[in-house]
DNA sequence: TCGGTCACGTA
DNA sequence: CGTACGTGACCGAG
C-alpha cells in the first residue's frame, strides 16, 4: 500500500495529544497516530497549519517540545466569531453546525442512557444522533480508543472548515480570516509565554520588597509583629479608638472622627486630606500593604521558579474586547518592581511599545483621512491641536474624551471641533456608542463579535438610561481597545516568527508593549527587526492603504526599569 | 465556604 | 478620562 502523501504547506492538519509520546493527526483523506519525532518532521518539512480544539492543546504541544509555526485554534476562532467566553468543544461544534446553545447536552451519568435506559446511539461515535458532540468524551484527558482518537481530530478538521465558511460570510472575509490566524498565533505566543516565564533578578526583587516592608520574616509570629509595626505607623496619628486599617468601613469611621466625611476611602479621594498626618501615613501604608499582600515574599515564592522565571497563565483573548491577560501579577506589576525584571548575564531585553496606539487605531478602523494624515506626525496630538486651534493638552483630552466617553468635566468646544475636523472618526465612535446603548452587538475591525448584556427590566427610567449609557461607553471602548489588541497581536506573532533566527524569545506582552529576551550580540539587530515587524504587521492588519502610521519606542535594556517613561 | 464589595496595580 | 483585567482583604449570607 502506498503511503499517504504529506500535507501541503499551510494545509489544515488537526492534531491532538493522545498519550505520553503519542499524537493523533488528520488532514484531508488521512489519519495517523504519530510520535513527537514524526510530528516535528511534519512541522519542518510540510509547514502545515495545525488545528487544535483549544489553547490547552497548544500548551501541551509546546510543553512536549513542538515548535508550532502556524495554527488554527478552534476555541479561539469560536470566540472571535461568536463573542463571549465559553468555547469548549461542544459549543464550538454546536455553533459551526448551527445547533442552538440551548440544546447543548450536559455531562452526567444520566445522559449516557437514553429514555429507554439504553445507550443513545453508538458510543464510539463522538457525535450524538441529535448532532451535538457527546459531552462525556471531551472534558477530560485524551480519547481512549483508536476509533475515538481518530474521530476527535477528524471532527476538529471539519469544525475548522466550517469556521472558515463562517468567516467568509463576514463583511470583510479576507480580513476576518487573517484575524483568525493571527489570534490563533497569539494563543501560541501565550503558550510559550506560559512555559518560558519572565526573567527575574531574584536578589533585586528581594531588595525592593525589603525596602518597602522590611526583611523577610522568619516565622508567622514575626510576620504578625512586622504587620502590627506597619499598622502602628498610621495608628499613632489616629484618634483614640480601635481602628482596622484593612476594613474600609473602619477607616471611614476613623476619617469621620477626624472630621472628614467621605463616601469611600479610595486613595485619590484621600489625596486632598494629605495635610493630616494620619491620612498621609494611611496612604503610605496602603502602598506598602499592596506589596506585603500581593507582591511580597509569598508572591515571589509562589510564582518565581528555581530558574528565576516569573510564571503565570496567559490567555490570548480574554475579556470582552479580546485583550491578552496574564495571572501571577504579570500584567499589574507595580512600577517599582520593574527594576527586578532583568536579562540574565550575556542577554538583553528589547523593549518596544506602541505610541499613541488608540487614536492611530481609530484613524485606521474608521478610515478618517484627516486623522490618518495627523498620524504622520510622531506626536499625533500636535497636528490635531493645530487643526482645532487649541493647546495640545486640550486636544489630547478631547480625543480621549471622544474615544472613551466623558462623564465629568468639560471638553465641549474642542469636542465640537473634532466633529467638524474628523467627522468620519467621530461617526464611527458614535455608531458604536449607539449600538451599545441599544444592546446590539458590535464587531471590531478584525471581526471580533462583542456582545452586549441585557439591562434588567422593572427599574426606574433613570437607572435604565444610566445602564444603557454604560453599555454605550463599553461598546465605544471595545471597538478601539479590541482593534488595538488585534494589531498588537499581529505585531507579536510577526516578531515571534521573524526573530527566531536571532535566538529571541518574547517574555512579556503588555497590551501595547513587548519585552523580548535575546543574546546580547544580536540585541541591536533584534531592535531593528522589531521596528520592521511593526511596519509589516500594520500593513497586514490594515492592508487597504489606510495611510495610518504606527510608531514604536524601541530600546535595548538590561532591566525593564531602564526604559524611559 | 461562597459571592459581593472595596481597593488598587497595570494598559 | 473612561474602559478593561487580576488580586487580595473583609463581610455577610448560607
Amino acid at each position: 500500500m502506498a503511503p499517504a502523501p504529506d500535507p501541503a504547506p499551510g494545509q489544515l492538519v488537526a492534531v491532538a495529544v493522545s498519550g505520553a509520546n503519542e499524537f493523533s493527526v488528520a488532514w484531508t483523506g488521512c489519519w495517523r497516530s504519530v510520535d513527537l519525532a514524526e510530528l516535528q518532521r511534519l512541522e519542518v518539512h510540510c509547514a502545515p497549519r495545525w488545528v487544535t480544539w483549544s489553547p490547552a492543546d497548544l500548551l501541551a504541544l509546546t510543553r512536549a517540545g513542538l515548535r508550532v509555526a502556524r495554527c488554527w485554534d478552534l476555541a479561539t476562532v469560536h470566540r472571535l466569531l461568536f463573542g463571549g467566553w465559553s468555547s469548549d468543544p461542544g459549543r464550538v461544534w454546536a455553533a459551526v453546525t448551527g445547533l442552538s446553545e440551548n440544546s447543548l447536552p450536559v455531562t452526567g451519568q444520566l445522559d449516557l442512557l437514553g429514555p429507554a435506559g439504553e445507550p443513545d446511539g453508538d458510543l464510539e461515535e463522538l457525535v450524538q444522533p441529535d448532532g451535538h458532540l457527546r459531552p462525556e468524551w471531551f472534558p477530560t484527558g485524551w480519547q481512549r480508543t483508536p476509533g475515538r482518537r481518530r474521530r476527535w481530530v477528524e471532527l476538529a478538521l471539519t469544525a475548522a472548515d466550517r469556521q472558515r465558511d463562517r468567516l467568509a460570510a463576514l463583511p470583510d472575509p479576507r480580513r476576518a480570516l487573517a484575524t483568525a490566524q493571527a489570534e490563533s498565533g497569539a494563543e501560541q505566543v501565550c503558550a510559550e509565554l506560559t512555559v518560558a516565564g519572565l526573567p527575574i533578578d531574584r536578589a533585586q526583587a528581594e531588595r525592593l520588597i525589603e525596602s518597602s516592608i522590611g526583611p523577610r520574616p522568619a516565622d508567622a509570629a514575626e510576620a504578625s509583629q512586622l504587620r502590627q509595626r506597619r499598622d502602628q505607623q498610621v495608628l499613632r496619628h489616629a484618634p483614640a479608638g480601635e481602628w482596622d486599617l484593612r476594613s474600609p468601613a473602619s477607616v471611614r469611621a476613623m476619617l469621620d472622627r477626624l472630621g472628614y466625611a467621605v463616601p469611600d476611602t479610595r486613595s485619590w479621594r484621600l489625596e486632598q486630606y494629605r495635610d493630616h498626618p494620619a491620612v498621609a501615613a494611611l496612604l503610605a501604608w496602603r502602598k506598602a500593604e499592596r506589596i506585603a499582600t500581593t507582591y511580597g515574599y509569598e508572591w515571589l515564592d509562589r510564582h518565581v521558579g528555581p530558574d528565576d522565571r516569573l510564571r503565570g497563565n496567559w490567555t490570548g483573548s480574554d475579556g470582552a474586547a479580546g485583550r491578552m491577560t496574564a495571572s501571577a501579577g504579570l500584567h499589574n506589576l507595580p512600577a517599582e518592581l520593574r527594576a527586578a525584571v532583568a536579562a540574565p548575564p550575556g542577554q538583553r531585553l528589547v523593549r518596544a511599545d506602541l505610541g499613541q496606539i488608540e487614536p492611530r487605531v481609530l484613524a485606521a478602523v474608521s478610515g478618517d483621512a484627516g486623522l490618518a494624515a495627523a498620524s504622520a506626525a510622531d506626536d499625533l496630538y500636535a497636528p490635531v491641536a493645530e487643526q482645532l486651534r487649541v493647546a495640545r493638552a486640550e486636544a489630547k483630552i478631547a480625543v480621549l474624551a471622544a474615544m472613551y466617553g466623558q462623564t465629568s468635566g468639560t471638553a465641549g468646544a474642542a469636542l465640537r471641533g473634532l466633529d467638524r475636523s474628523y467627522p468620519v472618526a467621530m461617526r464611527y465612535l458614535r455608531a458604536a456608542y449607539d449600538a451599545g446603548r441599544a444592546g446590539t452587538a458590535v464587531r471590531t475591525y478584525g471581526g471580533r463579535l462583542v456582545r452586549m448584556w441585557p439591562i434588567p427590566t422593572g427599574r426606574d427610567a433613570e437607572a435604565n438610561r444610566a445602564a444603557a449609557a454604560a453599555r454605550g461607553r463599553f461598546a465605544r471602548n471595545a471597538v478601539i481597545q479590541g482593534a488595538a489588541a488585534e494589531l498588537f497581536k499581529v505585531w507579536a506573532v510577526t516578531v515571534r516568527a521573524r526573530s527566531r533566527a536571532l535566538g529571541a524569545q518574547i517574555v512579556l506582552c503588555l497590551h501595547d508593549e513587548l519585552l523580548v529576551l535575546v543574546p546580547a550580540e544580536t540585541a541591536d539587530q533584534l531592535a531593528e527587526l522589531v521596528a520592521g515587524c511593526l511596519t509589516e504587521a500594520a500593513s497586514r492588519w490594515a492592508p487597504r492603504g489606510s495611510g495610518v502610521r504606527f510608531v514604536a519606542d524601541i530600546s535595548v535594556l538590561q532591566r525593564w526599569s531602564q526604559a524611559k517613561a
